[in-house]
RNA sequence: GGUCCGUUCGUCUAGGGGUUAGGACGCCAGGUUUUCAUCCUGGUAACAGGGGUUCGAUUCCCCUACGGACUACCA
């Protein structure tokens, strides 16, 4: 590996990005870095027919949000620009006239509908049309008439495609990393569409030209691309280039099912496949992974390991870790199924780690909404204790709605155990803690504790009638820290309540 | 249909000619928490099938089955 390392993500700007491309990106993003190279964006926008309005800002916001950004790119240290394919029209015209010159490619005039009509007909006859060596030279292209009679139907504006003249007879025996060795018959293919009538290159030609002049070093993307790699490397043949290396990457799959994860699913499911929220041309809305609560690096750090791992039990791992660690020669062939609740697990595996502070001003919002106002510090203890039982942030309200508000109504489950003489408990360990000038949690404790040894009754008998009081149901912290919190006139309000109406 | 790629617990995967086939998610059970959740411990569960090669194959080879991608003037 001598050339310096430079990777490229190259997406079509059609809507946003699957989470498949997030991970394509990561994969390029982890290799570039591990060996210092250059991670690129390219904005392969040559089919304008699918552009999509926002889709490229979506892109670059996306790539943001995850931790993983480009170095090189649209409007961004712009050395081998401009990195949108469509301002790069006149060097694929120039190219493909070379390929034309050397003999590598030709003029086809068929028409669309000339061309749909073959097939159907080799269809009905349980055949395949390929344009390739096998008709070419039966068709309507520059092959089979005078270069001057082509040169004078081009210059009286007839349509035209230019096609790859694909070699005959030729077994290439290609190299994927990820892969290993994969043979192809050149006389399986199909003579290719390199440049559009509509004057602008197909993926095929932008990609090689791009690629070559960009100094990409290695091709790192999806495994739909494998069809074509035999393709691309005539082509860079044809153009006398030393071509990149590739990886093929294996897809990602829905989580029940077969096949490869689409949009409906994670509507389905419930779960987004998208980073980024997005607003569909109909209006409706598209869940990402930011919205709903997710941490990017929960998001990369489950990309990452699908259909990668170090070969350590290791299941946590920072971006830098990753870096240090990634290698394409390990990641695994076989698509692999994407799963939520792993997905999930990983969330509340860095949600956990976050900071009570940073938490404690997002409840606080939705304190603030809800009229309730407290100081900021006491919402972020509420947080220390409340954090670990929830995966996103959003749930953090539901998780401690008692500390700010007494509950309005009791869980009927929890009733059952209500005994005719706990309102009479309950009404007795009121004053007592009236009585009780120190309300913090290990004073309280010790407080209730000893008075529950001197009455000699049962902890359960009173500790249950107390949480319900406090709380609502059986559930949450440790009651003497939320009793701290609520502070001592809130504590005996409540348990007066429960006493009286229960 | 054709071409190419793939196949280890339900899922993500480790492993590799001789292993009790390891880990994680999920699920189940127990413990801790006088609650819930967390956490801890344990359990459940896999080499697609058939032929070879070999003393021995889940591992190497072939075939079959199944899955996937591609098969556009889309990327």
């Amino acid at each position: 590996m001598s050339k310096p390392v430079r990777v490229r993500f190259a997406p079509s700007p059609t809507g946003p990005l699957h989470i498949g491309g997030v991970r394509t990106a990561l994969f390029n993003y982890l290799f570039a870095k591990k060996h210092g190279g250059t991670f690129y964006l390219r904005i392969e926008d040559t089919d304008q027919n699918r552009y999509v309005e926002g889709a490229e800002e979506y892109i670059i916001e996306a790539l943001n949000w995850c931790g993983i950004p480009f170095d090189e790119g649209v409007g961004k240290n712009e050395k081998f620009g401009p990195y949108r394919q469509s301002e790069r029209k006149e060097i694929y015209v120039e190219y493909a006239q070379q390929l034309i010159n050397n003999g590598w490619a030709y003029y086809a005039f068929d028409t669309a509908e000339a061309l749909d009509e073959l097939r159907k007909t080799e269809e009905a006859a349980g055949k395949t049309f390929i344009y390739n060596h096998a008709n070419r030279g039966t068709l309507d292209n520059s092959l089979n008439i005078s270069a001057d009679e082509a040169a004078k139907r081009i210059a009286g504006g007839e349509d035209y495609v230019i096609r790859f003249k694909t070699p005959v007879d030729e077994t290439l025996h290609l190299k994927d990393i990820i892969r290993g060795d994969i043979k192809f018959e050149t006389n399986l293919l199909d003579d290719k569409v390199l440049f559009k009538s509509d004057g602008m290159p197909t993926y095929h030609l932008a990609n090689i030209v791009d690629d070559h002049l960009m100094e990409t070093s290695h091709v790192i993307r999806g495994e739909e691309w494998l069809p074509s790699m035999p393709l691309h490397v005539l082509l860079y043949r044809a153009f006398e280039w030393e071509a990149p290396e590739f990886a093929h990457l294996p897809l990602i799959l829905k989580p029940v099912g077969n096949g490869k994860l689409s949009k409906r699913d994670g509507d389905k499911l419930g779960f987004p496949v998208f980073p980024l929220q997005w607003t569909n041309p109909d209006g409706t809305v598209s869940a990402g992974y930011r919205e709903k609560g997710f941490l990017p690096e929960a998001v990369v750090n489950f990309l990452a390991l699908l259909g990668w791992n170090p070969g350590t039990d290791q299941e946590l791992f920072t971006l830098e870790e990753l870096v240090l660690l990634f290698d394409l020669e390990r990641v695994h062939k076989a698509g692999a199924k994407f799963d939520p609740e792993k997905n999930k697990w990983f969330n509340h595996q860095y949600f956990g780690r976050q900071d009570n502070a940073l938490l404690a001003r997002e409840l606080s919002h939705i304190l603030i909404s809800k009229g309730i106002n407290w100081p900021i510090e006491d919402v972020a203890e509420v947080v220390r204790l409340v954090k670990e039982r929830a995966t996103f942030a959003s749930e953090l309200w539901d998780l401690s709605d008692y500390f700010f508000v007494a509950p309005a109504e009791y869980d009927e489950k929890a009733l059952k155990n209500w005994k005719p003489e706990t309102n009479e408990i309950l009404k007795e360990l009121a004053v007592v803690l009236e009585n009780t000038l120190d309300f913090s949690p290990a004073h309280t404790e010790t407080v209730v504790k000893a008075w529950i040894e001197e009455k000699g009754i049962g902890m359960g008998k009173v500790m249950q009638p107390l949480r319900i009081s406090l709380v609502g149901s059986l559930k949450g912290p440790h009651l003497f820290d939320i009793m701290a919190l609520i502070g001592k006139e809130e504590t005996v309000s409540r348990i007066n309540k429960a006493a009286d109406t229960l």
